[in-house]
DNA sequence: GTTAGCACTCGAAAGCTAAGAGTGCTAATC
DNA sequence: GATTAGCACTCTTAGCTTTCGAGTGCTAAC
């Protein structure tokens, strides 16, 4: 499938107006927006000839054309133009994000509403997962009486607390003990190894110790495996009813699938590279048949560690979209890193 | 304005009809659901005279009765019967909530999300407020070497967390140190009074220790502040795409004012009984006509804390909605009474 | 006071027409 | 041989008319 100059400016054109304006593109109206002078015949020679190659597809016998999904991922892959991140769009999105910079989920929570505002599609963002990660210390504080806080943090960036009950009344002592046995034994173990199962092996290497501090080791695991999951952000599903191509019952199966954070993770966690699209099937998901969804996996401390991402119709300003979100997740891992002093 | 017994009975009828069917109640089909016999004439003249006295409208000359916002009115005042909530609805309630009692933001969150599946409407939850509390501890807690966690607990019942930077090493002395000057300055005092303006009083007295607690004095405001102001869980917005009554521009604008925490947190705030109900134009919002809003408070620790509410069409199950929402808010204000140690 | 009967109203659905945008093909042109 | 003007053809959309039926209000009889 060779395309030849002409063909390839055809393509980007129709893309281009099909993206801006949202209905099929005659030859008439693509005749006015190229840069060289054909007559519409031509033009549609060449449509017609795109159409045989599957880049385009008409809606029906007497419309304009559409890109096809192949088409978009030729346009995509091998016509867009990338445009730079321009300073009042960096601007606007550093002034999103930096007061929620303190706290993980805060802070990736902030990204998806900002992504769903400045895109108008839904946003999606994860958490970092502390999957690959060792326990870096356990930190015990006493909120009340008999109540305390457990606050496990991870080498992969993740902090997670929990608030615990005791059945007996709490002092800095007790809790100092249990400060100094649990980062003696869980310091440097992976995440991943604190089971259930591996606490009971835990309590009962503690001798009478064990009883006493049942519950604040349950609330340890507790932290350890929510430290493995991400926590999925969405936002802005709302924005999907904007899209006249989107039936209302297409965008409740849509949503219905965002609000799955299993199934979406899955989606976002497909190996590849930095920034990927998914046009239409690509994704592989019967809901997303008509959309098209960007993902952009960010790094804490170097390392892989969670994606955000936007769902929209299949017709995206792809070029300012991919730009923006390769701006934010750079910005989220930086923020990350430095929040938990992993530079 | 005098309802006779049977025009009393017919109301009923009609709304509950409305409510469970969505579309207009003729007087024939209104004939077969009362439990008493007369003739579709009979009904037709008693429904003219409720439409005269403005409980029930004709959506057009040829079509049959809906109740008009007043109508519903008088229904939920004197005509709905109560249904108490059943085991099984406890029992599904209970085991949704129950595993994110640890954490008052998750379990808010998961309270609107089980508000949400279970009434099928959109659904909202506030986490408690600090406003009217004091500060009951302030804990401080390293997280790595140069940052730490300070932990903000008020008698109100809430806690807010908050990870800041230092530009030095910590030590364990230190931060024993700036946690006796922490919550010798800072327990008892309302957390409304925390103001950056007091934080520089506050710094002002510290002498030469100012300069090294700046960063957690501003992490104190900030959780100070972060107190007082309640989160909004928002969950099941797309649950209003299900009702015809909505067209999608409406549902646009709803869900637009429900994105907007702080016009919501007024209309949540209102004063009156814990259970409220709008309907329609009582709410005053322009958003909401079509709508009805029922909220139900809790309280923490005995004293009112906070809000969950449902939003959704005008024909909602009121009976079996306000039930278990008086479960839900009564669960959760004692959760929370109990997560806090404050019984 | 209640009911049967009936003319009337009005919206929703179905069918029809005209307009218009866009195509593909053919034949003439560069 | 590529390009273009011209034209017949297709198919959707919008607007209009017609039909159908549910439901009403009124009247007169019970």
């Amino acid at each position: 499938m060779e395309l030849s100059e002409r063909q390839r400016k055809i393509l980007a054109a129709v893309v281009e107006s099909y993206i801006a304006v949202g209905e099929p593109v005659g030859s008439k109206t693509l005749c006015d927006s190229l840069d060289f002078r054909v007559s519409s015949a031509t033009v549609r020679n060449e449509m017609s000839e795109l159409s045989r190659m599957g880049l385009l597809v008409q809606p029906h016998t007497s419309a304009g054309r559409v890109p096809s999904q192949k088409g978009y991922r030729v346009y995509i892959d091998s016509l867009m133009k990338r445009r730079p991140i321009s300073r009042t769009e960096r601007q606007y999105l550093d002034s999103m994000i930096l007061p929620a910079a303190y706290d993980p989920e805060k802070l990736l929570d902030g990204v998806a509403k900002v992504l769903a505002s400045m895109t108008k599609y839904a946003a999606v963002s994860t958490t970092p997962s502390g999957e690959g990660g060792v326990i870096r210390a356990v930190q015990l504080v006493q909120t009340s009486r008999r109540t305390a806080m457990v606050i496990l943090m991870t080498s992969a960036g993740t902090m997670k607390s929990r608030v615990f009950h005791c059945d007996f009344d709490l002092t800095p002592e007790i809790l100092r003990v249990f400060f100094r046995l649990l980062n003696e034994k869980l310091a440097g173990v992976p995440v991943t190894a604190v089971t259930p199962a591996y606490m009971q092996t835990l309590a009962a290497s503690l001798g009478d110790m064990a009883m006493m501090m049942s519950s604040t080791l349950m609330a340890v695991a507790d932290t350890a495996r929510e430290s493995i999951h991400s926590e999925v952000c969405l936002n802005g599903e709302v924005n999907l009813l904007c899209y006249p191509e989107f039936g209302q019952e297409e965008i409740r199966r849509i949503i219905d699938f965002l609000s799955c954070p299993a199934e979406l993770v899955s989606l976002l966690s497909r190996r590849g590279s930095a920034l990927q699209v998914f046009i239409g099937r690509e994704s592989g998901r019967p809901e997303l048949v008509d959309s098209s969804v960007i993902v952009s996996r960010y790094a804490v401390g170097g390392k892989d560690a969670g994606a955000i991402a936007v769902v929209g119709p299949m017709r995206m300003d792809y070029s300012k979209i991919i730009s923006n979100m390769e701006y934010l997740s750079d910005s989220v891992g930086r923020m990350l890193t430095e929040l938990m002093d992993l530079e």
